[in-house]
DNA sequence: CCAAAAGTGTTTCTATTACACCCATGT
DNA sequence: ACATGGGTGTAATAGAAACACTTTTGG
């Protein structure tokens, strides 16, 4: 298969490990699972996964999401490799992380059972293994940089959304209160957005006008949000 | 040495690739080597060398950058993990990419000669081998969002250099002219330079003034420069 | 004295921020 | 009728962009 064989015999472990991101409509979350092998058997972690020699690292991330969750079509991307030496305690093993957002709504109670899952609030998460508080750390500042330039948030919520969710979103993104006339201002201004007919009833009396992301337009923002 | 081994056979080889920029004052340079092993040898690619086992994927970008120029002290950031299974025409090989900035001036025509590198001008840069120029094209994105966010033009020059000069390289990465009232304005307004008694007097009759980064500062912008 | 690059201010315009009241509805 | 969250506009401020002339000095 190979015409020429490299000679280094320095072949190492390679992983994935993902952080996934979710929004309950009040706080950004982080789905995390009990790992159920040694070594830290039993320490929360994220969901992570080794790449096998016949698949890119990508499509190790988007196997491993996809075990996890059972969906295919996530918001994924790269956010760093992790190659310390000792980073994993039971061997060489170099990871690249990758962050996902996804629609909470989507994730069920069987799905969070089936793999010892559970969504914590991003702000009160337990100890980690490894180095994956830092790449939690890692992905949610990247997190906050892409959202401002790039309109990802509406992968966190559902394909209807009012702007008090989309907005109680980067509030929770961001952490710190937005001003709601300049926010609608702003996100409206974009052009991205597709007012409803129908409102959500949910959180108020009178209502809230769904919009969903018209797809259509380009989805490069034309500058930085800066709320 | 390991207190629990994983049981997976697929261990893969780890390469870094380092994308490495310079500024002759003109243009934005690239280096270059011609790779002297098979496959593809004799084409031109960026540098790189396999990570070993017992070192981190940082050290190893470092080590192949130090053994190409001799530096240490080296800005250098990693860009991402390049993970595609047939990307390297010999065998799995996943390659993280780094790009680092080098002052231009400090690397000597010997250097060159040893490695068979050759500086090319960014925009003219010959056919790379694999996905060598994915890499630049991506290592170029980042360098232009990174230069309006932080302040690391400074790396690419001397530690003494002139504002014209300074603007030339922000325009040389830009790719497109920048008016000099306002690029004085806003890179005096970081506070981070310090004026120089003395001029350089190659460029002009009148002279240019020496700038030099005052490190006691902090390094971060308080915002994104907008040039 | 002239060519060539360095240096310097003001105005216009655009984007951001701050801020407060009315609306619709279920109870 | 009232409490609750939804929706909307304007004025002040700050930042970005556009723009042209004077200075210095080597040849």
């Amino acid at each position: 298969m190979d015409i020429v064989k490299y000679k280094s015999n320095d072949r190492i472990l390679l992983a994935v490990d993902c952080i996934i991101f979710g929004f309950d409509g009040q706080q950004l979350k982080l789905l995390l699972i009990k790992r159920d092998f040694e070594p830290q058997k039993g320490k929360w972690s994220l969901v992570g996964g080794f790449v096998s020699k016949n698949e890119s690292v990508d499509d190790a991330a988007i196997r491993v999401l996809n075990k996890l969750t059972g969906f295919t079509d996530i918001y994924m991307e790269q956010l760093h490799c992790f190659g310390e030496v000792d980073r994993d305690t039971a061997g060489r093993v170099v990871s690249i992380a990758y962050y996902s957002l996804i629609n909470i709504a989507n994730y069920t109670e069987q799905l969070a059972d089936d793999h010892e899952a559970k969504w914590f609030e991003v702000e009160s998460r337990p100890p980690l293994i490894f180095d994956h508080q830092l790449m939690v750390e890692k992905a949610l500042g990247h997190l906050r940089e892409k959202i401002t330039t790039h309109p990802i948030g509406f992968e966190l919520l559902p394909a209807k959304f009012t702007l008090p969710q989309l907005q109680s979103l980067y509030e929770a993104i961001y952490g710190y209160p937005i001003d709601k006339r300049n926010f609608s201002k702003k996100i409206l201004s974009l052009g991205i957005l597709k007012k409803m007919k129908d409102k959500d009833m949910h959180s108020s009396k009178r209502g809230a006008y769904y919009y969903t992301i018209s797809k259509t337009k380009n989805i490069l923002l034309p500058s930085r949000l800066n709320l």
